[in-house]
Parts: C-alpha cells; structure tokens; sequence
DNA sequence: ATTCTTGCAAACCCTTTGCAAGCTA
DNA sequence: TAGCTTGCAAAGGGTTTGCAAGAAT
C-alpha cells in the first residue's frame, strides 16, 4: 500500500520533511533525469529511461527512490488516468496545469488564472481551508487525432 | 481511508452513451447499493458490503458492472490516493466536479461553468479533440478546519 | 565499522480475462 | 433459442517487501 505520500498536484501545506538520505548514484541518476524533464513520468517509465541511458537502476530502488523524493517534497505526485503514480520535479514557482494527449502522452502546460480564482473563490465559499486543486485536460493531440480517429 | 486524492475524474462532454445492459439480479443489487450510499466507494468496498447483505455478487461481476455504469455516466468515477477507483451515484445530474475534505472525506459538488468553457477553449486552441478532464479541490472543510487548528 | 541502500525475486493487491454454465430478452 | 452475463480461477500489471550483498558516512 502506498503510504502517506498524499498523492496531491501542489505543494501541501504540511511539508513533513523526512530525513535527509544518502547520495548513492542512483539517487543522483533518477534525480537526473527529474531535472532533465518537464512532464510526469510513472516509476516505469523513469526506469525505463535510465535503462536505455545505461544507467541502470533497479525497478524496485526507482520505486523506492521516487518514493522518497515524494515524501521529501522534492516532487510532485499524481495519478494517471490508469491509477499509476507519475512524479514531476517541482521546482517550477508557477503553478500551472497539464493539457494531455491519452493517446502519445504529449503533455502541453497550460495555465489557468480564472480556474485558480474559481478554485479559491468556491472553497472560501464553502468554508475550506488549506486549499490545493488539481486540473488537468486529456484528449487526443492533433496527431493522435489525425491518425486515430477511435478508441 | 481515501483522502485528498488527486488526478482523474468524472465523466467526459463526450457522452459515449454505451449500449443499454440486461437487468440483471446483480446489477440491481449494485444499483441498490449505490442509491444508498453517498460517499464514494471502491468495488472492493461494494463487493464486501454486497457479501455483509447477501446478495452476494462475484468480485469479477463487481468490476464489470461498476466499469459498465461508468461508461454509461450513471456512476462518477474517481481514484483514491491508493490509485484505487472509487463510484458514486452523483446526487446531481450534469458534468460537475468536487470539493473535497482531505481529513474526513466530505465531498461537495460543485458546478464550474467557466472552468468547462475554459478546458474546451484551451483544449481546441492546441488541437486536441475528444476532450476530457478533471478538476478537483481538496482542502479542509468547516468541521476540520476548526477541531485542526494546530496540528 | 556501522548504518543505510541496492538488487533480486517473491509477495501483494487491485483489476482484467478466458471459458463454461446460467439467465435475459 | 440466441446472445449477453455471471462465476471461478488464473493471469496481468503496478507496487511493495524480505533479505543478503554492497555502498556511504
């Protein structure tokens, strides 16, 4: 089961600053790669690319390193529509939301500052607190939508 | 157990209205049981409390028949943090998203006009077609906010 | 030297699927 | 009767975990 790592789009109020880890190379290697991307990647997929990078790391240290990164609140982590959890470095100071192609996985980073406003204004009306919201558009890019006219 | 879980949601502007099911005895017993909850729950969760009264329904049938409602919008369709997919009958009709307590899980619907006109607007400015998304907002509900005040 | 991290493989858990039997229309 | 559904059990796919070997401090 997953643990705490609250599977949020935003940064949380509650930071829970876990402990400091050691810098092994696959922690440098996985970071790597955080830092050279700018969309979500499934645990999968990161060791996938480190694979094919040479820099191989095993699946289960990729999980566990992801994991880790996540309580730290080094990255960001989300659901796919599959369930899986993707992570995003999320160093980025604008907060924005993601435009998705289901089908190549294209990602386009959109912002909103009407739908931030509305997101605000509807939990004040509601009496929340500690407000975070996640958005996120998916469909079919224009090649995708070109040569898949289905499924 | 399901907190502020982020990613995924609802049903699309696409109604993809799928073909109309046999009335079965296992899909009332599911039905039944949707009508009489209003928090969201897993097929796991339905397919235990279906056993607790009974009727008992196969965990596969559990699946396939929430995946089934799903499809046809008569259930929303949400993950938990755990990457779970949770059902709800919705109390109201038409596309709308929530606002959720991430400490109790209360959920409130609510209707984003703009929020549609603005993914619809975004998505065909890039060229994506059969659009689709999700929009959530976790924080802490009245109750919450007021017996957490520290923490 | 001690303590933490990695790898590997088995274990888990939710979810899906193949098939034969049962039921609906 | 014909065709969709259900059950059961096995298969999948992502994620976690036990444990011994290998690093980091």
């Amino acid at each position: 089961m997953s643990q705490g790592a609250p599977a949020d789009g935003s940064r949380t109020a509650v930071p829970a600053a876990a402990k400091e880890q050691r810098v092994t190379k696959q922690r440098l290697a996985v970071s790597a790669v955080l830092d050279e991307l700018t969309d979500f990647v499934s645990t999968q997929e990161l060791h996938r690319i480190l694979q094919d990078r040479g820099t191989s790391v095993s699946l289960a240290t990729s999980y566990r390193i992801l994991q880790s990164l996540a309580d730290e609140g080094q990255v960001d982590v989300l659901r796919n529509a599959d369930g899986e959890a993707v992570y995003r470095r999320c160093a980025v100071t604008g907060h924005h939301h993601h435009l998705l192609c289901r089908s190549c996985g294209k990602a386009v980073e959109v912002e909103a500052p009407a739908v931030e406003a509305w997101a605000a204004r509807t939990a004040t009306e509601h009496g929340f607190t500690a407000v975070e919201h996640t958005v996120e558009i998916f469909g079919l890019c224009p090649d995708c939508t070109a040569r898949n006219t289905g499924r």
